[in-house]
DNA sequence: CGTCATATTGACTTTAGTCAATAGAAGTGG
DNA sequence: CCACTTCTATTGACTAAAGTCAATATGACG
């Protein structure tokens, strides 16, 4: 039932035979969301870790004012609170952008994991690791990028995350964002969205119909974002350097 | 010479005295620099891991358009990148703000105490989610607060992490960053930090000259920022949740 | 004492936000 | 299956926040 996380973390060591069977009997709770409902909310100390098998969800902060930030997507495979296990509680909610499975693995468990298995403790910093580089990633388009760069760079990392994912058909995948999302997610208003994404379109880099995100040329896309993909650490690593 | 991570991870859990004797023991070699040096260098793959021992550092990023992105600012005690650890290479560089001191510790020592100690493992990884639950409060006010409340609310954080770090008299600390430098950590132009502290400063919330701080009503300028201090975990927790 | 870094201010530009109207698409319940 | 509601996207007109450029001051430092 673990196959996501194996298969993931295969990608940062290769696994023994132990270890794989260690991630493979993790118990979990499977459950499904619709659109638009909060999965875990801000706030709450879970003791369940999720892992999202299918959909889509992000995680987010409402301020005072209203305002929201969108502060990661996930795809599936990803494991959304890896970091709840250490630190609660959660400063940020956890809502699902579309029709969802989650899994969730107790605490405890993990537990037991890190207990038993030094590398797959590793394993786990590892992800942590990942989500940070790409948080770090957005904060940068956030600060640093014009509002059509960001959402190409943006549209960029998903395509590659969500080919990983094995969501990608052809050239096109399913984007469960409206824009008011997209907005939160670079810190943009709706509107100024809608009016980068006339740009995009008009330049032909993407294709965006009835909830589907088509990129006729990725080497367009990637360019005229600026994306380097390293941060994605998406290959599996050609040998460790010693 | 380890007691910053001893005293920082009492605050996560109650170390044994095997565990702070291995973290106490854990050799390094000790630098120091100057303002503006670079420490580690982006792209670099490091062998060894960095503690903050005094001064002042802050990891960031330039885009190829040369502008430039601070993803986080470390006092004395904080473990720099730790995540270089798991995920190399690393994708920013880490600079002196002042004239600093560094510990190194091998990855290879960090190693021993993940097989050897789990509970210390949980410490790195509490460590690691930290920082991120920084950088996402860092990204929530890049993206969604002004310019104002967002300088204030910087100012709040790095006073509270400064008294845990020793390092605030009074109601003032050493602030070792330049205008510049505000703004490439808010997300700012140097002028418009300019005028940001102008306003601040005739609100009477902030004193700052000759590189020192001074906060005159902490509460105020909590209210000005909208800042809740949650996500930096000071307090020692008064018990685990059950 | 002169040089370099830093801060301040004004004038102007640009990017993005706000408000509002409209249109289209997608669910929902009878 | 249709009518209704609600969500979503688009566009225009206007506003506001922040950026840029440039001149000048201030200050630290060797």
């Amino acid at each position: 039932m673990y196959d996501p996380l194996v298969e993931k973390y295969s990608r940062y060591l290769a696994l023994s035979r132990d270890e794989i069977a260690a991630l493979e009997s993790l118990p979990a709770r499977y459950r499904d969301y619709r659109r638009g409902e909060v999965i875990v909310a801000e706030g709450s100390a879970p003791r369940e870790s999720i892992v999202l098998i299918s959909g889509g969800a992000y995680r987010f902060r409402i301020l005072p004012d209203g305002s929201r930030q969108i502060l990661a997507f996930h795809v599936p495979g990803d494991f959304m609170d890896l970091h709840s296990f250490v630190l609660r509680p959660l400063d940020h909610a956890i809502g699902a952008s579309a029709k969802s499975r989650v899994a969730r693995v107790p605490h405890e468990r993990i537990a037991g994991l890190i207990g038993r298995f030094p590398r797959l403790s590793c394993a786990l910093m590892w992800d942590m690791a990942l989500d940070a580089a790409t948080t770090r990633e957005w904060m940068t388009g956030i600060g640093r990028r014009s509002a059509y760069r960001h959402i190409a760079h943006f549209f960029c990392e998903l395509y590659l995350r969500m080919t990983m994912a094995g969501q990608v058909e052809g050239n096109s995948f399913e984007l469960t964002l409206n824009q008011a999302e997209l907005g939160d997610i670079c810190g943009l208003s709706a509107v100024h969205v809608s009016r980068s994404l006339k740009t995009l379109r008009a330049e032909g880099l993407i294709v965006l119909e009835k909830g589907r995100l088509t990129i006729p040329d990725l080497e367009e896309l990637i360019e005229a974002a600026g994306f380097e993909p390293d941060y994605l650490h998406l290959v599996t690593r050609p040998a460790r350097r010693r």
